[in-house]
DNA sequence: TTCATACTTCGATCATAATCGAATTGTCTT
DNA sequence: AAGACAATTCGATTATGATCGAAGTATGAA
């Protein structure tokens, strides 16, 4: 020691301290999934205030945990690479044995890998399935942060029963990507997401979980995705 | 959500809450080399108090990360486990690179790169060098967040004088894969990373250098390294 | 356009905890 | 024994930063 200053490296410290906090804490395990989550479900899910979290969130990412992206009004956030969720985990190591992680909770994380809905739209193994395969049909297309409808898809989704509402392609944000942290691929958002998995519910393919983001396909939808979608495997 | 209450784990946050203080940052850093060291060492090393390291020091006793041993008048601390200096590297592996300072902390700094203990076992260049060949030469395999010590590198660490104690592969934390913050890769953790490493000082191949966590390849070393490893280019 | 929503900035409040001086206990040396 | 040293406890000070109300900006919807 003697000579020696060890007081090295103020940016661990700085490190630690960004994730020493409830809220910031709260906030990065919401992320640990790898999913990119809005400023405003993040601040609920700390349970503070939009402006404290707002606070937190450009301290962490100046301090490099996080990464943001804008999407319209929206700021969604996510970690800012692998490292970070690992010194997650690490610090997870060491923290105490946690309270009785419940076998239905559990299963309610499966339930959400499988299919959820993400806000008004399909997300999920099931929502990311569903996108890849409107994609081989070629019933939409990518274009940037978007996906274009094509005229065969309009077609086909109006005779689905899916309200288009008129225009076809490049009305902003009309078919969003949205990227899946469960999946790690995009899946279909946007107003036209939406008023496909609003459809989805009607038809009763769809139904909720109760008191979940988690979503189950039912008897009828697993007949229904497979006959006029080919899609197989469901469920 | 909604019935969700993801204020999960206070655990984490009060870990995460008593590294990132800058004082005992500085403290868990100097017992990052796996040594016991007594308090008022402590303080100088950190540059506080007597009086404040030793509030420092009984909220990390308290909190898991330190354990202590009374000496006579002295009292010694140490890491309280493998688990604890693993997410203090977690967390340099994030933690932005320093602006250096003066010559001589480059020159500290480079030998930390080159070769260091990290608690128990070895890191750094070297440690992951090493942890490569034994995977190129099939000694050890990956195995999710763990390697597996195959037949042939059982008999051959053994013949090496490593107390290798049994069990070939399958025990927790046998030979854990440890993230480098200075290589980016993993290296040689868990009991098999500390009995080698305690072999590779027996046999003189590495001596530490006074004052750090940092490790010197000796002249015998560097002959046994590419005699026994084939491991070239050390130094 | 007007209204609602999502997020940010500013400012003030308030609680936490890091810090050290002073005094105490316990241990080693002489 | 006395004196020096190591560590701790207590108490007071102080600085940092988490928090939210109020107001402002930007986007989307009607």
């Amino acid at each position: 020691m003697s000579s020696n200053n060890p007081n090295t490296n103020p940016n661990i410290t700085e490190i630690a301290t960004l994730i020493g906090d409830p809220s910031r804490i709260a906030m990065l395990i919401s992320l640990l999934g790898g999913k990119s989550l809005p400023a405003g479900e993040l601040a609920r899910a700390a349970q503070i205030s939009p402006q404290t979290a707002s606070s937190h969130l450009t301290k962490l990412v100046e301090g490099g945990l996080l990464v943001s992206e804008y999407y319209g009004r929206h700021k969604y956030f996510r970690l800012a690479g692998s490292e970070v969720a690992h010194a997650l985990e690490a610090l997870q190591a060491i923290a105490p044995s946690k309270p009785v992680r419940s076998l239905r909770e559990s299963d309610r994380l499966k339930a959400l890998h499988f299919a959820r809905t993400c806000y008004d739209h399909l997300a999920g193994k099931i929502g990311v399935a569903l996108t890849d395969k409107l994609m081989e049909l070629k019933l939409i297309e990518q274009s940037g942060k978007d996906f274009i409808l094509s005229e065969a898809g309009r077609k086909k989704l109006i005779a689905f029963g899916v309200e288009v509402d008129g225009t076809t392609g490049t009305r902003r944000h009309f078919a969003r990507q949205c990227l899946d942290w469960s999946e790690r691929r995009h899946h279909l958002a946007g107003s036209l997401g939406a008023a496909l998995t609003r459809r989805l519910f009607e038809l009763k393919w769809l139904e909720h979980l109760p008191d979940s983001r988690a979503v189950r396909v039912t008897e009828v939808g697993t007949r229904g995705f497979a006959e006029e979608f080919g899609l197989m495997d469901i469920q």
